[in-house]
DNA sequence: ATCTGTGAACCGGTTCACAGCC
DNA sequence: GGCTGTGAACCGGTTCACAGAT
């Protein structure tokens, strides 16, 4: 496959979402002006993004409602389910692991991790917090290759080496320190601070649009 | 000013954390390929990226580390204070109001509304959760200029509509739904379910990089 | 007539390469 | 010699426009 740009795929995922609204309402039939307008973009973005992957429309007609969520659902790999761990069970990792959104996804928090024996043991609805000491042993006996790290800045680095080589592939990282992943691993990166920045940068300079 | 692009703040936002780390190393001065290191990008974007804003080095020398941190605090508007207000107490709202990273940057977190009744009174931190009945007041009292949404999906565009015509310019949004900002309001989204689903569209086609 | 799929044109962000200053 | 600042070249994502299918 040729190389597909993040931009496109982050739109897939709007996609998606926009379509299940619109089988939920029983709409069978979509046309590429109509999602557009649903995702902020244009119709001509829309055919580019999906032709990347195949045909799913019909000329004239439009694209079917169910049959292109089943196949954005495979395209982004959604088809099956994703056994994910949450590492560090602070603020954020608290609240990503009480966070009901991701089942619904396919994503399934298997376990929540953290390094204060305090914490260990405590529940957190339906899991229980557990030691940093069962992290390789539970990566592999799950499969599990999705990581959130939710930890400080100064112990990222070390716990995403761990990881990865237990077999994760894949890190969902909230730290705002840069990583070095090994080849073959995707990393992305959430940053607060930036994205207020972002915003406070518009705010200062009168800045209408950010580009995206 | 011509405009600058998503990108460009983003990586002042990066560069800045590098030179506070550096400065906090009582290093003086920084060459273009050193903070280009650090960020993992090149020496010529850095150049490029600061060279929209003015001329902060010396050639042969670099650049100087506390001045070039000033000013790219000027340029991100962090040299000012910004007051900020959470809407929405739920899992998310929760975790950024605790949330200490916030003040270190200029940001203050002087308001978190829930709609809820019986959260409405409950203390977070140094905060009393105050009832949505306020909003308006608040915002206008404090001149509050950012807002943090992270209410259901389904609540969310009222309540933009509502905060933005009380004088709020700058949105921060968690909700993953399509939203509409009037003229001169600035709208950010953070969506998890994304984010997570670059990783498995990545892992599922071994997409090595993914391009930012 | 309508709407998709796609090569071509366009546009803007990144990289290159070099002139200019320390 | 070392390093910045910046026009020019490059590259890749977006938009255009039209052929092709229903």
């Amino acid at each position: 496959m040729k190389h597909i740009a993040e931009s496109t795929v982050r739109r897939l995922s709007l996609y998606l979402r926009f379509l299940e609204e619109c089988d939920a309402r029983a709409q069978t039939t979509i046309s590429s002006g109509e999602l557009a307008r649903l995702g902020g973009t244009t119709a001509a973005q829309v055919r580019k993004d999906l032709s990347s992957f195949g045909s799913f429309g019909k000329r004239g007609l439009g694209y079917h409602v169910s049959d292109l969520i089943r196949a954005i659902r495979e395209i982004l790999g959604l088809d099956k389910s994703w056994p994910l761990i949450i590492i560090g069970a602070g603020k954020i990792g608290t609240a990503l692991a009480l966070y009901r959104g991701f089942s619904s996804r396919g994503f399934a928090v298997v376990g929540v991790y953290d390094r204060d024996p305090a914490r260990v043991g405590q529940r957190l609805d339906g899991l229980t917090i557990r030691s940093l000491d069962e992290l390789e042993r539970d990566i592999v006996r799950l499969k599990v290759k999705i990581a959130v790290l939710s930890v400080p800045g100064d112990a990222t680095q070390a716990l995403l080496d761990r990881v990865t080589k237990a077999g994760i592939r894949a890190i969902l990282n909230f730290a705002p320190v840069p990583l070095r992943v090994p080849q073959g691993v995707t990393l992305r990166a959430v940053n607060m601070a930036t994205e207020l920045e972002i915003l406070t940068f518009a705010l200062t300079n009168r800045v209408e649009s950010v580009t995206r």
